[in-house]
DNA sequence: GACAGTAACGGACCGCAGTCCGGTTCTGCA
DNA sequence: TGCAGAACCGGACTGCGGTCCGTTACTGTC
């Protein structure tokens, strides 16, 4: 399956249905921007919302899918430069420099939203490994990392080092800096 | 601090805590082969051990600490064979086949423990980076990779790859022998 | 062996994530 | 414009992990 069709589309919805997602999101990104992810319940949200609890599950499935769906605007920007923008991170040029590239904007992409990547990756069991978004890393980086033993394997190992668990555990202890050159050395080495 | 420090001391208890606490260990590894880690409540446990709520999270904190509790007397093995059991596993070998050796084993035990694993390490956020064992096998790698321009860093790569959460992702969809090499394969690069 | 002090006990209690289903609202079609 | 049926809504409900605190039972001392 090709790169792009692993976007994920936005399926047709009522108009009803639309207006409160929107509702919802506006309120979730109000209210863990002001309290922090953990701190907010999803009564909470919904309440915010306007709305009740069944739309909120129904529509995100749980927390972590709410978490995914506010990320989700962010990480396209990135999905978007890898797929057409501008090289080292966009497509032309070498492999080793793409790779360096993706890193360093995943690791920023990373720190500025940590809470939210834990949150839309751990709250329940691999839910990591289900989203999208994942599965798109995934393959541009078996891509990159096609000619090694196994590609498929090198891509997933390089993902579990940018984990958001990972990282965030990391942070207190190594820092950003380590985090991102011990990320850029580690795929280097997979390479 | 040397290695052996990071090994938890038994701490003395009182009698009926003793008592207790073996209660809960034998009832709860039986009903989680019964049924499964997910499927049993601590409820259930503190019923089948006879024993109040309050004293299973006193004594465990939450049910992580019981997964890692019933984990524990398993890793001790692994862990003394690594101090001072016999090569590559133990010391005298290279590091580059002690450090084959150690993912070879840790991926067996991970096999045979993953449901458990998986409960010890993401049932409270951060869970897995904070029990000793973690601390420890950190500590082991991190010697095994000295020499690399950030062994600390490296060291955590590593067990990245090895995580309960990761392995079990990926084992569906690679199969055992797969992430074995593959793991093998990564720990060798960052060396 | 009795006693005081303290560590451990246990179950009622809380807030949360997630489910269920009777009622409501939208939309495509005639 | 009126209608039928599907899609959506919402809040009462369930079971869970985790906490709290009045009660109980052990242990070291005299």
């Amino acid at each position: 399956m090709p790169l792009e069709l692993l976007r994920t589309p936005p399926p047709k919805e009522r108009a009803d249905a639309a207006r409160n997602r929107i509702a919802v999101l506006e309120a979730a990104g109000r209210l863990f921007a002001e309290h922090g992810v953990e701190a907010v319940s999803m009564d909470q949200v919904a309440a915010a919302a306007g709305v009740g609890k069944g739309t909120l599950f129904r529509r995100f499935g749980d927390k972590a899918g709410l978490a995914a769906a506010l990320l989700d605007a962010r990480e396209r920007v990135l999905q978007e430069a890898v797929l057409h923008g501008p090289p080292p991170l966009g497509p032309g040029a070498p492999a080793e420099r793409r790779l360096d590239a993706f890193v360093d904007a995943y690791v920023d992409y990373l720190l500025e939203h940590l809470a939210l990547v834990r949150m839309s990756e751990t709250a329940s069991p691999g839910a990591r490994y289900r989203i999208g978004a994942y599965r798109f890393w995934h393959r541009h980086l078996t891509i990159l990392l096609a000619g090694t033993a196994d590609p498929e394997y090198a891509a997933h190992a390089v993902l579990a080092t940018l984990a958001g668990e990972h990282v965030g555990a990391l942070l207190s202890e190594l820092g950003p800096e380590r985090i991102r050159a011990g990320a850029r050395r580690l795929a280097r080495a997979a390479l």
